[in-house]
DNA sequence: CTGAAAGCGCTAACAC
DNA sequence: GTGTTAGCGCTTTCAG
């Protein structure tokens, strides 16, 4: 069934059925009544490809995301989702699972498919593939750090002085001997809490010696491995920064285990999941700008394509991340907090 | 950047381009490698629109689900994804937020758009836009039940005798008078776990009085709310089961503040999060096979895109549930599970 | 093995 | 207000 059809059984041209589409009011009403009538009738939809043959937009864009399991991840998407509809746009997801292959084989794929615009989260792309990338001549936004910040639009958060100021809070707190577990994953997410970690320890000439520093896959199981690590060392942590609340998970699992209180051992997590607030101790957390994140990437990302922004001129929008306290850093004066 | 400059560039005419890109065979080595240069020189992608203009698939499905935030959803996803790339298919994922209104509004944006099938997680859909759908003719598969599970492919899991397991089990150990909270959403889900309750207190003779059902939002405030009115019972529950985990999480947390132990009030919830394995006491739940139930669908709906299986002979497929049994029944004996 | 030419279904000048 | 017609970039007969 095409606009031939529709414009046979109507009794009119084709140009007539195609201007009832686009442009309504070049039609007299009752044209428009008796062609709207037989589409109807027809069940007619236009063929997308057709359509889109001619007009430049498809009204489609990408977004590459590493995990679709992670709830930050999750809520960019919404984010990003939310402007999309304003724009009468839908999203093809694609998750990358942290490989680089994948996500130079989704970009590929994504890019021949002429969508209007690319949102990449947490990418891991390197010089070539950010060539490639902008080659191909389709809008793109990042999402956290790069490498490319000076070359391409990118929306990000302070993870460095989110996690300075977390690790600020513990010294303030009296914490002396601070231990980090950092994520695998992303790099540069974790370069920067690592950075900002550092840049608290030496503002108060605190050591951090490297057994200090351990490194775990995302999931609680390897936050409580890596948690009971810390607490076999010789000289036992009193404050713990874990790079993520899945990981911190764990390890609030095996500071219950260890009949270990907050008072004992601190832990900090990062992200703000939501189920931190009901575990016991309830996590101390960052809570990341995850949605806002989504929802101005896609501003930015829809500025370029309606051309109301320059490509060549490339913003970096940083949003903050900040801390919120709960009773895994053991403050006994917020013990009757619910949530 | 078109098919007819890279023609020109190669000193070949378009037919033979096109056949490098679709029927490389039909091409001399030499004439194929030339216009490969070229190609490449030229960074060439054929253009989407016009390529399918003639073919018929997209290699793009849609796939809407209620909620990208949680779990169970988007392990379905996963699941789908799973699939999808094995056959060179993207997603457009939609999230309708539980609102019809948003699920008929995805549904016409994404067949409009040509896309080669759909998969529709916990649709709300009503027979009219059931209809509609269906003259679309566009090939689907609805995950979870509806009212249309004799005239559409359908892969959902056994809500009903899995909630009749976990009541069961609660009964097993000694339990009499169990209380139940649902979620609002999705409404076919709730019902049949709903009747697995039902069956299995019928079949002890044990009273479900109204006052003991009660409904809620699907989250840990939720959970936490309707588990205090619960315990405020002038008849206080031996036993909840929990429609979900998200709600019994917060069940837990009032558990723990009011004091009690699962040996006073079992809790027990459905979906089998990650987080329910780490939080005290560790949740006694229902592990779906979401992701197996994503992969199902998938392959369905290309058998059927594929034309392997008629679209006229729809099918049902159930995966099993099953109660994964810990410590928020109170087990003594499984006191040392670690996970 | 290669090329010319006819469409795919639609939009947009351009005429009337 | 409406119709005619020339493409959009590609695939695919059909001829060579």
């Amino acid at each position: 069934m095409n606009i031939k059809e529709v414009a046979e059984k109507a009794g009119v041209s084709i140009t007539t059925v195609s201007r009832v589409l686009n442009n309504p009011e070049m039609v007299s009403e009752k044209t428009k009544n008796k062609v709207l009538t037989v589409m109807d009738q027809l069940n007619y939809t236009p063929n997308w490809f057709a359509r889109h043959l001619q007009k430049s937009r498809t009204n489609v864009i990408g977004m590459l995301i590493p995990d679709t399991l992670e709830q930050s991840y999750m809520e960019i998407t919404k984010g990003v989702e939310k402007i999309a509809r304003q724009k009468n746009c839908s999203i093809i997801l694609c998750s990358t699972e942290f490989d680089p292959d994948m996500e130079t084989d989704y970009i590929t794929t994504l890019t021949e498919r002429s969508i209007d615009g690319l949102i990449l989260t947490s990418p891991s792309i390197d010089r070539k593939q950010f060539d490639r990338l902008k080659s191909r001549d389709v809008p793109f936004v990042f999402i956290g750090k790069t490498g490319f910040m000076e070359e391409a639009n990118t929306v990000c958060t302070n993870n460095d002085t989110a996690a300075e100021e977390a690790v600020e809070y513990l010294i303030q707190s009296g914490r002396k001997n601070i231990a980090i577990v950092l994520s695998n994953h992303p790099k540069s997410d974790n370069h920067d809490k690592l950075t900002g970690c550092k840049r608290a320890l030496q503002k108060h000439g605190l050591p951090l010696p490297d057994s200090n520093i351990l490194h775990a896959d995302n999931t609680p199981e390897n936050g409580y491995i890596a948690f009971s690590k810390l607490l076999d060392m010789p000289v036992r942590p009193d404050a713990v920064f874990i790079a993520t609340d899945t990981m911190a998970f764990g390890a609030i699992e095996k500071l219950n285990q260890a009949n270990l209180t907050p008072d004992e051992v601190a832990v900090i997590g990062f992200d703000d999941l939501k189920v931190g607030a009901v575990i016991e101790p309830k996590l101390t957390t960052v809570t990341k700008p995850s949605y806002r994140m989504g929802m101005t990437a896609g501003r930015l990302l829809f500025d370029i394509i309606e051309e109301e922004s320059a490509d060549d001129d490339p913003q970096t929008i940083v949003l903050q991340s900040r801390l919120k306290i709960r009773k895994s850093c053991g403050n006994k004066e917020r013990l009757k907090e619910i949530w």
